[in-house]
DNA sequence: GCAAAAGTGTTGAGACTACACCCATGT
DNA sequence: ACATGGGTGTAGTCTCAACACTTTTGC
């Protein structure tokens, strides 16, 4: 059985034979994809067997690292720029995705001869990524190595493949340091957006109450964003302004 | 003629070979190595040719990517335990170490055959790491791949190797954003050390005047030093206490 | 005594906290 | 009218920058 493998021409015999000669060997990059929707932090997993997974791939050997990574991610939700930034290097020396029986499994109900050889099933050093998304504009899809695709809360993750939960770990530690260092927080949001829903979106990413006057006040000061027309709504209560990221000055 | 290679037990010719046997290919780890001396920071670097370069090496199969970095500090330096963080990946496509001339001089004048194809001469992705050492506990070792080392200050670096100056500035302009998130400058000091010391070791990082006051408050406020009695010396003014680092509350 | 170096104090400006208060809208 | 949610104001506290002052030493 002939399958397409979504990164090559290849189909999956070959890339599993040969793989090596297109890609970087030993080498492969994680994305963890963060939305947010109803108030929590969502991230973007994958299914292969009972477990679930980062989005990922290999680097090709005419792309840089970070280009891969773009790629990775414009495969996989359709989008072109939205905060994509260097997680770490996951790099035990044990980091095998053929020791679990999750790949395996999924090599041979693909129909393909199993090798322990493969170079696929030697040593990997993850490079891993993060990447901020509008959870609206991502249209995920789901390749030849995955089943589904679904968002999960991040504090209530699925059964989670090799070391991959400690990735989403590590991200989301990443998230609440670089908040305060940088206002990226924009990435979740839609173009528009009103205050409270960043003030609940900060909330969310620092898992702490802030208070609604000083955020407000610390955010407009910041002198980033622009108010628009108040927003026409139809709950109680005032109608909030939306506001959208200001044009950069040249 | 046979010569052995510093981390391994092959001789050269063998490690050119097939070295990636032993080591996981397309992979490198270069070093920052800072230290301060005579009020100016500076790095270690090595010589090959008529380039320096970044000491460096690969990742055995059997280490983690973190054990082979602390490995090849521990072979350059001696050192066991210093300051030693992740500093980036530099994954450009066309990243060869053959594409200069040094390299493949040095293999010539060697008495070794060169061949393209060697695995060391293909694309790497380079793993960056940044050491803060006390420089005169440092005792650098000189191996097979380079002819001598030295201290250079950051701003008087000499004919860099490849993109190792890129390296070497983005170490440069990490340290400026982690000493004021964590106080790890110490390790640039010895184990006893006077607030007028850390002062300037804080002004040559941040390359700015830092009022004497607040930042001995600042310091002194952090809780993490203890006093210890007055240095003697016999220069023009008042004697500095000197400080060293509390040890740590269970 | 004086200059140089080290250590400490003081004052004002600005940021942060915790509220209180005012505004707009739907019921 | 009033409950709900959004926006703004204010007084107290805390931090921090700039500079002045004091102490210790060598000459």
């Amino acid at each position: 059985m002939t399958q397409i493998c979504y990164f090559c021409s290849m189909d999956l015999q070959e890339f599993l034979e040969e793989g090596d000669k297109l890609f970087l060997p030993n080498l492969s990059i994680d994305l963890v994809i963060i939305g947010f929707e109803e108030g929590h932090l969502k991230c973007l997993l994958l299914k292969m067997g009972n477990k679930w997974l980062l989005p990922g791939g290999y680097i090709r050997r005419d792309q840089s690292v970070d280009e891969a990574a773009r790629t990775i991610l414009k495969d996989r939700t359709n989008l072109e720029d939205p905060h994509l930034q260097f997680l770490s290097v996951f790099g035990d020396s044990e980091r095998r995705p053929g020791l679990g029986s999750e790949w395996k499994d999924f090599i041979l109900n693909s129909g393909v001869k199993w090798d322990e050889g493969y170079w696929v099933n030697d040593r990997f050093v993850s490079l891993t990524y993060y990447a901020l998304v509008d959870i609206n504009k991502t249209h995920p899809t789901v390749h030849n190595f995955d089943e589904a695709y679904g968002w999960f809360h991040f504090d209530a993750l699925p059964d989670i493949w090799m070391d991959h939960d400690q990735i989403l770990k590590k991200a989301r530690n990443r998230l609440k340091e670089d908040i305060n260092r940088e206002l990226i927080t924009h990435n979740l949001l839609p173009d528009k957006f009103t205050m409270p829903e960043l003030h609940k979106l900060h909330q969310a990413i620092l898992e702490e109450k802030l208070d609604r006057s000083r955020f407000q006040k610390k955010m407009l000061a910041s002198g980033l964003f622009e108010r628009l027309p108040k927003l026409q709504k139809d709950t109680p209560g005032r109608n909030p302004y939306l506001y959208r990221l200001k044009k950069q000055g040249v």
